[in-house]
DNA sequence: CCTATTCATCGAACCGCTTCGAGAATAGCG
DNA sequence: CGCTATTCTCGAAGCGGTTCGATGAATAGG
């Protein structure tokens, strides 16, 4: 009937035997000219297409990759485009490698958990990548039992391949930045400890101190969950107690929480407080101020993960991180711009960009 | 020799034919009580899993459903959450009816439509879910001549089954909004009308002046693109001409625009004019004064978008579309007073509000 | 001129599962 | 008790590819 036409429809037309037409249409050697011609020739004829999936059965590839993603942390990712970019990212790749992306959501660890087994044991993906590790990272174990190849996104607390923004250099970028507008006084509103992106941002506001030379005073280094209220509620009791004259805020919503927590007091910003955030998203863009912001480049988190998970899989081994540098974003919540930008261009104003200068944060 | 264990070892040692391992493992009938728990015992003991691809070669299903986005028209996406959120709604149908998810992301149309292709002939899914269907919609020929179930998401040009928010609804409740706010003049900034959901917005625009009684000025019906700066021309420029005390607008982004230009010409919101938006996003939660606007629950539309494929997939012929409806989450941009009620989900970012004027005494 | 390689092709086995048709055993019924 | 249904089990034939080992033919080497 319609069914459509398989290899063995091919090998007949060309009068060939199956074998020789597999080696034909996949371009492997021992075949010559003319019967190679005439198999390609019978299969652009008969409109032919390889079986995906009996393709895969029979040479043991799933040619699938899996993004696991607890989306328990699901306000980071909405918030910040975050899910999208990397999403994005992780297709490019994949696509570059032929390989395909099936998504894997779950919306508790235990669930996450749970889904990685599937994966593992229905044989359904040649590799895996799991976002937002925790610290149990309780799937490690049968990742390793299974031998199957992954990569995280985020810094594992266990030693594990893995892709991450470089967070030292991220809130570094940030710092430095209003130390060259010229503050000395820099609170530095964090998020919680417990992710290792926080931990890694500390190390890099006390970096960029180091660097100018600026004292390091602990007390201005605060902290409070992802949200807005939480962000206002420790602002507007910390700011009154402390000198400063900027704040590097770890997340784009803290950023607005501070901001409004600041502004409650009646300082202005950024006449009188300076404010940099990490994260550059639409809030960040369309707020009044607009905020200057660290771009993480989501999108090559997610492209490199991928590359790194198809290396894994070749067989290279390529223990080291990759770490995708950040990228500051001007705009007038630092207070460097004397104007204000203009009005009813293209969206957000055209922003400055600083380039970071570039890590050579690929291996080979 | 770590092979794992196919099913032609479980019959071996449950002591049976491996047809009637398969019968047993997969709860078919006419397979007696003993020979289904040996079987199901041997299985257990030798941590026997079956192998997806294999089940999926040989009974013909992939059990993958292909999610195609032509990402043109990303800033829609990005811009909303609305990526992640409907990618969540489609997983957790998808998982509910055992079907797997993958990605087929394209950068153009054209790509988009290679991808359709793509998975046709690779026979690698038993479904489409497409986004964004655009009037051309080339796709569609190829889609119905292998008849492959699909569903889009977004009312196409062309008759075929979709899912769509409720967009006639979605106005209909933000205008309504206003007018029960006591305002008769309110302007609509709409998108290009290329989209159709702008076009239907535009009737629920109408449908609701006129379920009031109101007169329909057509001198208050304005278009811009979907971005900031587009929003904030075409206000600017319109703004100052007309008499309106209310504005409704087609995205937090093009609200924020209005915004912007209305108050460079002197008027205050929402005191002078009331403001309300679709899309409920960080950008309506966070921006000063925070926006009402109307949720378009993307989550249920992947839920749904998935839920008549696969009910078109199971063969169940469902013609009419499927429509979200919104709803309104009422915060300070229209100036009716907002309660501080709960936002439906799961509350991050919701208006746990702290009102930095008002409320300033209420800190801790 | 004869043998050792290399090249080109083929048939068969295989990947791991489902399903079909057939046969044996048991049950139902007049 | 004989005959048809029903229940249970089995072997074999796919699903649509890849890959291995064998077989000639052509080429090269001595």
């Amino acid at each position: 009937m319609n069914r459509s036409p398989t290899i063995r429809d091919v090998a007949k037309r060309a009068g060939v035997a199956v074998s020789t037409a597999s080696l034909a249409l996949n371009g492997k050697p021992y075949v010559s000219r003319e019967t190679r011609f005439k198999v390609l020739q019978a299969a652009e004829e008969l409109g032919y297409h390889p079986h995906t999936l009996a393709k895969n059965l029979a040479d043991g590839r799933t040619r699938n990759l899996g993004l696991i993603t607890p989306i328990s942390l699901e306000h980071l990712f909405a918030s910040a485009g975050f899910f999208s970019c990397l999403i994005r990212g992780m297709h490019r790749a994949a696509a570059e490698h032929g390989y395909n992306l099936s998504l894997h959501i779950a919306e508790s660890e235990d669930e996450a958990v749970s889904r990685v087994r599937a994966a593992i044991r229905g044989r359904s993906v040649d590799g895996l990548i799991i976002t937002n590790p925790t610290v149990t990272c309780p799937y490690l174990r049968d990742l390793k039992r299974h031998r199957i190849p992954f990569v995280f996104i985020g810094r594992p607390s266990e030693e594990a391949t893995y892709v991450d923004n470089d967070n030292v250099e991220v809130s570094r970028i940030g710092v430095r930045h209003l130390i060259e507008c010229g503050h000395s006084r820099i609170a530095f509103l964090n998020g919680p400890a417990q992710f290792t992106f926080c931990v890694d941002r500390l190390l890099g506001y006390r970096a960029a101190l180091a660097e100018a030379g600026l004292p390091h005073d602990e007390d201005l280094v605060w902290s409070s969950d992802l949200t807005e209220g939480a962000a206002y509620q420790v602002v507007w009791e910390l700011a009154p107690r402390h000198q400063f004259t900027a704040l590097f805020a770890g997340s784009d919503v803290q950023a607005v929480g501070a901001i409004r927590a600041l502004q409650a007091q009646g300082f202005r910003v950024p006449q009188d407080v300076a404010v940099v955030c990490v994260n550059n998203t639409d809030l960040t863009r369309h707020f009044i101020p607009s905020l200057t912001a660290v771009d993480l480049h989501e999108y090559w988190l997610g492209y490199w993960a991928v590359k790194r998970l198809v290396q894994t899989i070749d067989g290279e081994k390529t223990e080291h991180p990759v770490l995708i540098p950040g990228e500051l974003v001007v705009r007038e919540s630092c207070g460097c711009q004397p104007e204000p930008q203009a009005e009813g261009g293209d969206g957000a104003g055209a922003p400055t960009r600083i380039k970071p200068k570039r890590n050579s944060h690929q291996g080979g």
